[in-house]
DNA sequence: ACAGTAACCTGTTTGC
DNA sequence: TGCAAACAGGTTACTG
């Protein structure tokens, strides 16, 4: 479920809840995610939140000494619970079936569902960005790090697809399956070309359609194909602005010709043979 | 180093 | 209608 765009609304949503609170409680409720939650995410309680931040598809809650990270995995999302936890709140907000964890602060419960239970919770030491799964990802795509250059230098010799390529996190990080396609579509390039025989132009195309793709989708919300909600469990709008995903069978926008569907890399891609080359 | 595949897990949709 | 297979927004680990 969660991109990028998800993930950033989700963080947005709770950051204002979050930011200068103590954190007062942790609940685990199932740690199996993942990866075993540690019981080190205790070393969170009675620390205050200095800030949150997101950092590809990870969200991060930065404390004094440490960092609580969090993924959503596939199926993931947040929900703030409005209220201090006394006993009719907590009746009132009785955990669901997948409601995996939750953090306490004054005023609020963050609660994590994740029915498939790929996302994860663990606890960084200082400093987080050289945790192993943090260390090696490329750079963001909104950030001045991000050029046509860049790809177009990280992609000689390169011989996969160069939708496998975009969706590498060593590559470049928060671009999974739905706006690869999409941004793909956007800059005529076929899904299926090989990362290294695309021109620098071509990629500096591929850098802005993927720029425009994600800014507009956190402006929507995100997307909301079955069950994406942000943290106050409203949908998100991009679904509605999609060009190609989902639309096998249907008439491009451009030329009318049916966009086809193809498994590239274990993941559906959908594209126009008439637009992409 | 690179490219391709299997795996993690549950719920929903599709097809016979 | 029923049941099994296929599929789903991500990422790591393993294979050759």
């Amino acid at each position: 479920m969660p991109e990028l765009p998800e993930v950033e609304t989700t963080l947005r949503g709770i950051e204002p809840w979050l930011v200068n609170r103590t954190i007062r409680a942790i609940e685990v409720r199932d740690s199996r995610l993942r990866w075993p939650v540690p019981d080190a995410v205790g070393k969170a309680v009675g620390q205050q939140v200095l800030s949150l931040q997101r950092r590809a598809k990870y969200m991060l809650i930065n404390l004094a000494n440490g960092c609580l990270l969090i993924h959503l995995g596939m199926s993931g999302s947040m929900r703030v619970l409005a209220g201090d936890t006394d006993q009719h709140e907590q009746e009132k907000h009785a955990p669901g079936k997948h409601d995996h964890f939750d953090i306490l602060v004054d005023g609020c419960t963050i609660r994590f569902n994740d029915p498939r239970r790929f996302g994860c919770f663990l606890w960084l030491e200082n400093p987080a960005m050289e945790h192993p799964l943090l260390a090696a990802l490329g750079p963001e795509p909104l950030s001045d790090e991000f050029s046509g250059k860049y790809l177009y230098q990280r992609s000689q010799g390169r011989k996969l697809a160069v939708k496998n390529f975009i969706m590498d996190g060593k590559v470049v990080v928060g671009v999974g399956n739905i706006y690869a396609s999409e941004a793909l579509y956007m800059a005529g390039i076929h899904p299926l070309r090989a990362a290294g025989k695309i021109s620098i132009a071509r990629y500096e195309g591929l850098e802005s359609a993927i720029r425009d793709v994600l800014a507009r989708a956190i402006r929507q919300g995100g997307t909301t194909l079955r069950d994406f909600t942000s943290s106050d469990g409203s949908p998100g709008y991009f679904a509605q602005e999609l060009l190609v995903y989902g639309r096998a069978g249907q008439d491009c926008f451009q030329c009318g010709a049916k966009i086809r569907q193809k498994v590239i890399g274990q993941r559906s891609s959908y594209y126009c043979i008439n637009c992409q080359h």
